[in-house]
DNA sequence: CTCGTGACGTAAATCGGTCTACATCAGACC
DNA sequence: GGTCTGATGTAGACCGATTTACGTCACGAG
């Protein structure tokens, strides 16, 4: 096991005979190089198998990293979000990098300053409980595009869903199936503050707007629970008690996939408790499960995340974009028309 | 908005008063630094709000990263891993990030390149199709985790299921349902071709030699998918004709997922078609789902990997080290007794 | 009083690239 | 022939940390 030091930009200079500065010309594909200085470089680059180390590189220029930040690695939802932007960053010469939160709760904000100091070239995060003072004073430094904040910005981009266009057809097609006792289901007040912009909080507020001018005011009831299937497993099925909902509006899929589950433990089913979701995860669809929910379109979220980033990088934009995407009912099998009685 | 640059080291000492080495002493927490210059240097950094360029100190030191690479983001089974290892990471100064494959199939081998680059302390990878003179040429430079990969290796170590020992348990649980007429689902044969060693090969192979010493030798049926749910589902739909199988054993839980899709789309159930999965993803014990499944604790694997490599890093450990799971059969809903006729 | 020894600090080299400023050279033009 | 110009290439500063080698100081022993 020859422990040899992989080459270096000085190691493929003196196997061509040029200076390590003609060398990075031709990694740069910058401008100043012949035709026959650009062979031997390559040639010796491939002999040496050479690779340049990107720290190296980011000291002065560009690591030409991105990253992104996800709150919950086990929400297929963001995945469908890194899955949009994987494909829109292929060959462009970028690489993606994630940062996963911690399993605590910190919502991510510890894996936002992990990007920020390996200094990649650009971040999408995905909401996470930063202050805006925070974020504005990190976009004033790089590219920054915050997936799902409503916050009309200065410094960097935001692409959103339309939550209060998502929820308002989440509870009409609730109502329009005869339901009345509908509970919310949704996260720890951190996420859900009101004004804090975050979708949760708009989903909440939407809702209670909803029931409000229904005239439901009395049958309000939200239910906090965790960020986790499980979490809302267990707290849905102490919902189900006698004096149960007709019907539960989970804050996303994966709390809505929750419930399903609780409602099948308690021995009950759609018909006894509808349930509506939020993404449209990959499952969702599944006909065991059909799940209705709001499709936002994850992949395209990510697409756009990371065209805004690439403009902001290349292009050298700086005036904030804000980009929304539409969103629209899928009614599947886990909502019914409210049992009778 | 002062683009005021990020405070430096350099910065802090001169605030602190001391030399740039007095404060790389202090945040290493490296010997010869007085209590009193050790609260001077704290209080310049808590001023200046500085934090180190994690770039700047890769180019001598460490980089405090970690990386993963992952095949297929989509794979919920992958996403257990990371959750383990994010975990199993807390609170050890170092970060995680995550590498995803392209879209396009080159079995995450760029994304493990790129890591490379990146100069992480150490890497983590889900099998990619990489030779193994390359994955030792690598691990001989870097610290190298190899997550279902069952060769012996010399210069990296790997953590694995005891693949062949699920398969077994699945083929069995199948035999003992009465089941004779039993189609494997798997991969494209890049992924399983015999002597790789990926879990797919042994799988398959598994699959096979289960077939044969049962007298099934003329029953063997092997359909090949690509790599997503949708893709299984498809390629399941055409195999559901008249001539189909009693029982599908498929390579991991998403294309069961995929067949089980088609299975309800062509109109039949579980009662026609059995179906096995591989991984217990956490959808699979869905009661609406009830996927019979082979548990391989992904969580743990995570767990493990990053503890071998925090024992590379910090042990300096250099014997290589192969950690095996031990697989569990959940038998569930997706797989009853064969059905009459 | 001198010497040895830790403890504490610092100056400066170093990592591997990028980038700026400048040198060289050939050909065009007057 | 002299000068200008564009094309090509190089030397060396620079990025922000770590690390090595060494200096200084205080204190206890001989």
């Amino acid at each position: 096991m020859t422990d040899a030091r992989a080459a270096t930009i000085e190691d493929v200079a003196r196997q061509a005979g040029v200076s390590r500065a003609a060398v990075s010309k031709v990694i740069r594909n910058a401008y100043g190089v012949s035709p026959a200085m650009r062979e031997r470089v390559n040639a010796a680059i491939e002999a040496l198998d050479y690779r340049p180390r990107v720290a190296a590189r980011a000291m002065r220029g560009s690591s030409f990293t991105l990253g992104i930040e996800l709150p919950h690695i086990g929400n297929p939802f963001f995945t469908k979000i890194v899955a949009g932007a994987t494909t829109a960053l292929q060959g462009t010469g970028y690489q993606l990098i994630i940062a996963p939160a911690d399993e605590n709760g910190d919502e991510g904000i510890r894996a936002l300053g992990a990007l920020a100091d390996r200094q990649v070239d650009g971040i999408i995060a995905i909401s996470p409980l930063v202050s805006t003072e925070w974020l504005e004073r990190l976009g004033a430094r790089m590219p920054v595009v915050m997936i799902g904040r409503h916050d009309r910005s200065e410094h960097y981009d935001t692409v959103t869903g339309d939550d209060a266009e998502g929820t308002r057809l989440a509870m009409t097609h609730l109502f329009e199936l005869g339901h009345r006792r509908i509970a919310h289901l949704t996260r720890s007040e951190d996420v859900t503050e009101p004004g804090s912009g975050t979708p949760h909080a708009i989903r909440l507020d939407g809702y209670l707007a909803g029931m409000r001018s229904a005239g439901l005011e009395d049958e309000i009831r939200v239910v906090r629970t965790g960020m986790t299937e499980d979490a809302a497993r267990l707290d849905v099925l102490s919902l189900l008690g006698d004096d149960r909902p007709t019907a539960i509006f989970a804050g996303n899929d994966e709390l809505a996939l929750g419930a399903l589950r609780a409602v099948g433990e308690a021995g009950l089913s759609p018909a006894d408790v509808s349930v509506v979701g939020y993404d449209d995860v990959d499952i969702a669809s599944h006909p065991a499960i059909s799940l209705t929910t709001i499709d936002q379109s994850g992949v395209e979220m990510g697409d756009r995340a990371i065209r805004l980033l690439l403009e902001r990088i290349r292009d050298a934009r700086t005036e904030p974009t804000h980009f929304s995407v539409t969103p629209a009912l899928k009614a599947r099998g886990s909502t019914r028309a409210v049992p009778a009685g």
